[in-house]
DNA sequence: TCGATACGAAACGGTAGCGTATCGAAATGG
DNA sequence: CCATTTCGATACGCTACCGTTTCGTATCGA
């Protein structure tokens, strides 16, 4: 992919935007594999060929709209106990998860078995994306390793939920994950 | 769509056995979007009319492979307490989760996105899986919802570190999973 | 002004799978 | 024997998308 050499006419970065919106907006409709270049540029209002210019095929299109991309912030620590920031930050997260993620998460699960750099990259993502929910907890009132087992268990249940289960997140699941599962699971002075 | 009815050459059931295995091993191999018809013919040794005789579209094929199909049995209820139990249940679900299922799921998982009747089909199959689970669990040392909670938990967590860490299950993530997660969270007698 | 590059529009040949149709052979039951 | 159905093989037209190419125009720096 011939980098741009900075003579002749620049790169109109209006349209990689568009390139950006249009692909992580049909990823979500339609899936990973459904997802087409045609699609794409019908979507952005471009020819295929600006695209081809930029990207050496799918997956490097994707990997790059969703590197681009970026969710809401976490919400800030709250006054309150433990109880109350988890209650925060998970309903953030579930809202985060379904009303956005999960299309592109479902999508890129599948578009992932047949390219691992991809899947690479989606990981390396996702990480980033949780290193920065874990620093949303107060540490005060965590039992040691709380923070990694926060990671651990509330997205996947999440997740669980939406895809497998098939049901949504509402404010009473919030409050079940969060009172009868990563409360006690997390709360400082539990003994194994 | 038409019925066999009974007049006529009958329908040879090898077939029907071939086309099953051929699409769930296809179906894990390259996804369901990837699955294709003259694939499924093709593996199983099969004409594609054959299959057209029998199902109406891909999804009503592997609708039906999926539900013919049968897993291991979980183990049985072992002696020892709750913990032992768990590690058995967990070490399985683990297992086949890994060895079968995953391809199966992350593939079905992107289906369902374009076919409701599918994704509707594959809860009721993954409901009846759980609910075979959860038997396998002694009541005595279980908090009160304790099996719902298992349910819940378990195979998101185990789902979650395959497909989106990206890491196996060995036997020491089995036994984190059942010491610090699923054991505390279960176990009689912890008051919130 | 001029060279270089970006862009849109359109056309291209190629691939892959779709679902259907046709044909002859094989297997049933009456 | 015979109607009926299954099955393999093959061909068919159709659609979608691929990745590339061409051409005319637009937009930059020098």
């Amino acid at each position: 992919m011939p980098e741009p050499s900075g003579v002749g006419r620049p790169r109109d970065v209006r349209r990689d935007a568009a390139i950006h919106e249009a692909a992580l907006a049909l990823l979500t409709e339609v899936g990973y594999d459904q997802l087409s270049i045609e699609a794409i540029a019908a979507r952005a209002g471009v020819a295929k060929t600006t695209i081809y210019r930029r990207y050496r095929d799918k997956a490097a299109l994707v990997a790059a709209a969703v590197e681009q991309r970026q969710g809401s912030a976490p919400p800030e620590p709250v006054a309150g106990g433990l109880r109350e920031n988890l209650l925060a930050v998970v309903g953030w997260l579930a809202r985060e998860i379904e009303e956005q993620e999960i299309g592109l998460l479902g999508a890129l699960f599948a578009g992932m078995r047949g390219d691992a750099r991809l899947a690479d990259e989606m990981r390396r993502i996702l990480r980033r994306d949780q290193a920065a929910m874990t620093d949303r907890l107060p540490g005060e009132e965590l039992a040691p390793g709380a923070a990694e087992l926060f990671a651990e268990v509330a997205p996947a249940v999440i997740v669980h939920r939406i895809v497998f289960a098939g049901e949504r997140c509402d404010e009473r699941f919030v409050r079940h994950l969060v009172d009868d599962i990563l409360f006690p699971l997390l709360r400082k002075g539990i003994q194994s």
